[in-house]
DNA sequence: TAGGTGACGCGGT
DNA sequence: CACCGCGCCACCT
């Protein structure tokens, strides 16, 4: 459960018009080799709440996750919606919108956590 | 308890 | 660019 607190708090970080990869978050999560949770994570979240999780697509930059969403695009409308231009095969450019996360980013992420306890 | 299943990632050819 | 294979790990049956 804590996993899925911290992939929910990075989530909200994502900047608008900007998108993050699974891999990264895992990353920011500490847990490196849990990108695959991180979509699993979102998933369950997702008649949650704010939790912004069309902004999240594979290493490639591809919408990977767009069949979780109600309609096929939405995803891809969403991001749109956010000035943030997805190609045909439902990709994004990581090198245009990527989120950019430095290791002080990770420490700040740890920091927050530990204070939360989770 | 054991095995199948992914909104994944990386390296190789 | 296109495959392919393997590693990964929390969650279900």
């Amino acid at each position: 459960m804590d996993f899925y607190n911290r992939v929910g708090v990075i989530c909200r970080q994502i900047p608008y018009g900007k998108v993050a990869t699974y891999g990264q978050i895992a990353l920011l999560c500490q847990k490196p080799r849990n990108a695959r949770q991180v979509g699993y994570a979102l998933n369950q979240k997702v008649d949650g709440e704010d939790i912004p999780a069309h902004r999240v697509v594979n290493h490639q930059g591809y919408l990977s996750g767009a069949g979780a969403f109600e309609h096929l695009d939405l995803q891809k409308k969403l991001l749109e919606g956010e000035a943030v231009e997805v190609s045909q095969e439902q990709r994004v450019d990581l090198k245009k919108y990527g989120w950019k996360t430095s290791l002080e980013d990770a420490y700040d992420f740890q920091r927050i956590f530990e204070e939360n306890k989770i």
